[in-house]
Formats: structure tokens, C-alpha cells, sequence
DNA sequence: CATACCGTACTATCACGGTGATACAGATGC
DNA sequence: GCATCTGTATCACCGTGATAGTACGGTATG
């Protein structure tokens, strides 16, 4: 897997996890039947506990977007990415929105909030990989 | 005192207390030399701990932003405005980009996500009040 | 059958944010 | 002087996120 965790970022681990499996979905990096890593593997590879990986594993598949077989390993379900498209659009615009609330209610100059929005958007691309 | 707190936010509260208190000097709303509310008035006023607002204001002192006399009150200090004010444009900054940085990670289509920025711009242009 | 891997389920432990309560020292006003 | 306000400090407690270790049942492969 090709992604990784920030411990110190406010949100949960295990959330962070369980977000960039959803969004690797979303994005085709990962195909619906295809297998993800184990769970004590993934936790080798992120340098975390595998029972917090197992708890990203659990979130997923209570929402169906994976389906575990005991003994073999973990799928990504076939309905799964229509349901990860929605999703990262949503986390994204929500996350965005408590921004701009913040922005609002600090009573910011609406210029300076335009520009740093923006140059950061620029920054933003600049550093796309 | 104006602002609300968000106990489900993320973001712990005596942070958010610091944080709106530092808007409030930026935007000008509270003047240096001014005296804030008391530890428990305030703490009546959110509907939470004193504690929780006791370390808020233990923070913005180590910050030099307010000053505090025991057995009268807090005042925010004369070099508190400028402070404040940069102090906002980083922390907006800051929270703008890591949002922006996980756009990106989540291979959300450019086009998209600049859809998503000025709708959620514009929105909360009509929310200010 | 044996081994190795898989997910799952516990229990214990720790750090941190937050609450609740109490106590103390300094300043103010009557 | 005394009551009452102020900030400050300390204690215990709880919930949650995270770690660590262990154990169990199912599956695949030899």
C-alpha cells in the first residue's frame, strides 16, 4: 500500500486508515474483488497496532464497502466504489466547509480568505505527484 | 463573550477557547488593555469546565497575548493585536492546506475539487452573518 | 495431518482531553 | 475586617484512542 499516516493530525488512526482505503477505492487504485493486505501486514507497513488496522477493516466492512473471509483475507466489495466516490466527495466538502466556518467566524477580511484559498490551491497543485 | 464551542469537533476545547479569543483580538472586538471575562464567567457562559477555560488562558499567557492579575482579572496586552492577527492567517492556513493535501491524496479530480472550493465558498459567503 | 497465515476477540496498560470538586493566595468593595 | 470576587493549583475520575500481548477458529498449502 502506498499511503501514509500523520499519529499527531487530531484525527483518529484508525480513521485515517480506513479514509485512504475508501479513497484508494474511489480512485481505482484498489479494484472491487480484489484482496488488500492482512491486517498484521498493513500494520507492519504503516508502524502501527494491528488491532487499530483491524478496526479501520472493521469500520469498512460494517459499511459494506469490504467483506472478510475468515482464513483468507479481506475484499473490497463489488458495490463498494460508488459508495467511496460519495464518500471522499463528502469527507472532503465537510472538511472544507469547517474551514471556511472557522475562516467566517474569525472575521477575516474576505479578500485575504480569497487569497490565501487561492494561493494554497495553487500550492496545492504544485506539489501533486 | 460571542462565540460557541464545538465539544465534538476534533479539536479539544481549550483550544477552540484560545483560538476564537485570539480571533476576537485580531478582528478587533476585543481591544488591547480590555479585561475578558473571568475564568468562571466564561466557563458559565460555554457550558463548560473552568478548568478547560483556566488552560486556555494559561496558553494565550505563555503567549503573551493576555495578561493576567490574580484577584482581578485578565487583560490582553498591548502587543497582543498583531500577534493575533497573524496568528489567525496561519492557523486558517494551515487547517486550508491540510484539507487541500488530502484532496489531493485522494486522487479527487482536479476540476472536482475546484467545483467543491467555490461552492463551499460561495456558501459561506450567504452564511456569514 | 502440520504448518503458516488469515480475521477476530479479548485483557491490560498508557496518554490525553475533559469534568468535578476543593483549596489557596491576592485584590476589591462594603 | 469580612465577604466576595479574581486566578491558580491539585486531586480523583471517566471516556477514548492507541498500544501490547495473547488466544482462538477458519483456511490454504505442504
Amino acid at each position: 500500500m502506498f499511503f501514509q499516516i500523520n499519529p499527531s493530525n487530531g484525527i483518529p488512526v484508525y480513521e485515517q486508515v480506513s479514509r485512504q482505503i475508501m479513497f484508494a477505492v474511489a480512485s481505482g487504485s484498489i479494484l472491487p474483488g480484489e484482496m488488500i493486505p492482512s491486517v498484521r501486514e498493513l500494520a507492519r507497513e504503516l508502524a502501527i497496532n494491528p488491532n487499530t488496522v483491524a478496526r479501520a477493516f472493521r469500520d469498512l466492512q460494517d459499511q459494506n464497502i469490504l467483506q472478510t473471509v475468515r482464513g483468507t483475507g479481506v475484499a473490497v466489495t463489488h458495490g463498494a466504489r460508488a459508495k467511496c466516490i460519495s464518500a471522499r466527495t463528502r469527507v472532503i466538502r465537510d472538511r472544507l466547509r469547517d474551514v471556511l466556518a472557522e475562516a467566517r467566524q474569525s472575521q477575516l477580511d474576505e479578500a485575504e480568505l480569497q487569497a490565501i484559498i487561492d494561493a494554497e490551491f495553487e500550492n496545492s497543485k504544485k506539489r501533486k505527484h
